[in-house]
DNA sequence: CCATTAAACTTGACACTGTCAAGATAAGTC
DNA sequence: GACTTATCTTGACAGTGTCAAGTTTAATGG
């Protein structure tokens, strides 16, 4: 007698997914973290509480997935820099320090997401392939730096952790504290130090 | 007939809370940021699944509670390291330097938890008190090379930036990637650069 | 065109969660 | 010894993840 359900028909082409994704994505900027359920954006999307978990096996699974479009646009963001740069060393590596912090702050909830030490299913393609490629922008960047013989890593991680625990540290700090209401620096004042510390590396004499 | 419950008696002195905080911790090193609750602490602690409401409101009063213990211990290791340098800035600086990377590495779940991003309740005491308290030690260390006229926080942050990256890219990247295993650098590498950032600062005439 | 098959869901159930209202108990006070 | 109040307990409810089983539908092969 009664067709039971059936809502929305969509076509088989994987579209529930991504818009399964979209609605967390959409849900952690609303509700934040806590607010991510797999049976609100079930209801989100338009499908029953349990479709969500057919895709993505479980709630951890959907967590990933959505860290991977963040990695993605993360990506973007620091590639849409990079494209206004000119072509000098300095000024792409300076590039892609601004993008870090145009993500962090644009998206706070994803950057905080993905950077929130919870563990990702680091065997889904999309999450490796999205998460790789954001490391692999900073290598690039970071390549004309590295003195000859020496390790990538220390200059990378060396970098990174100065954009890393700026941004994460301005949005996890910054608007706790009235303390840093207006003396909160820069980030190019931050870089004037990074790049003169690179510039030394740089000479084989030290 | 029945004596319903009962089960501890503990004398009024406050001493569930702190046993609700030490589960808490607990729960927290056993089982991750997930295996958190309010029910399980009570559980641990030999209380009803509601009693832990009663002293701290909600979930959010018990996080924050458990986020004021996290700050205690930390400012508890850096003063460790504190204790044992020389007069030196420089060696006091570095010292806290390796205090900081010595309780991510040794408590990482209360690091990643109390830079989770999550709002913990900014009115509670000894959460204002104890998080005060570890910036207050990172201002005092950076004191001296604070160039005249200068806004403390220029180096405050800088050097924040650098060892939080560091600290907070090495419990949350590290462990993930087997691209890291051993090329991760030390944090004395680093700090060979920021120690000689802050000298050319020390001098006005840069 | 129709039967078959497998993918993409839905339905229903269960244990567990936070939160609230109401009751119980015991310690301290007069 | 009555009273008051802080400290719990009990019971309930809605929301959660997860699983098992059923149902629909698209695609396939004859």
């Amino acid at each position: 007698m009664k067709t039971p359900a059936s809502p929305v028909r969509r076509p088989r082409d994987g579209t529930l997914k991504t818009a399964l994704v979209d609605a967390g994505v959409a849900l952690l900027r609303k509700r934040g973290p806590d607010g991510l359920s797999l049976r609100k954006c079930a209801a989100q999307a338009g499908v029953s509480h349990a479709a969500p978990a057919y895709h993505f096996k479980n709630l951890a699974g959907l967590s990933t997935a959505i860290a991977a479009r963040g990695y993605s646009v993360f990506c973007q963001t620091m590639t849409a820099r990079l494209e206004q740069a000119d072509a000098s060393a300095m000024d792409r590596l300076n590039a892609i320090c601004h993008g870090y912090l145009d993500f962090a702050s644009t998206q706070p909830e994803l950057f905080l997401f993905i950077f929130s030490g919870q563990s990702f299913n680091k065997e889904d393609d999309e999450f490796d392939r999205h998460s790789s490629n954001a490391y692999a922008i900073l290598r690039e960047a970071c390549a004309p730096f590295v003195p000859s013989g020496a390790e990538p890593e220390e200059v990378e991680i060396l970098v990174w952790s100065v954009v890393h625990g700026y941004a994460h540290l301005t949005m996890t700090r910054k608007a706790d504290s009235p303390r840093f209401r207006d003396s909160w620096p820069k980030l190019d004042l931050l870089l004037e130090h990074l790049d003169r510390a690179l510039e030394t590396g740089r000479e084989p004499g030290r």
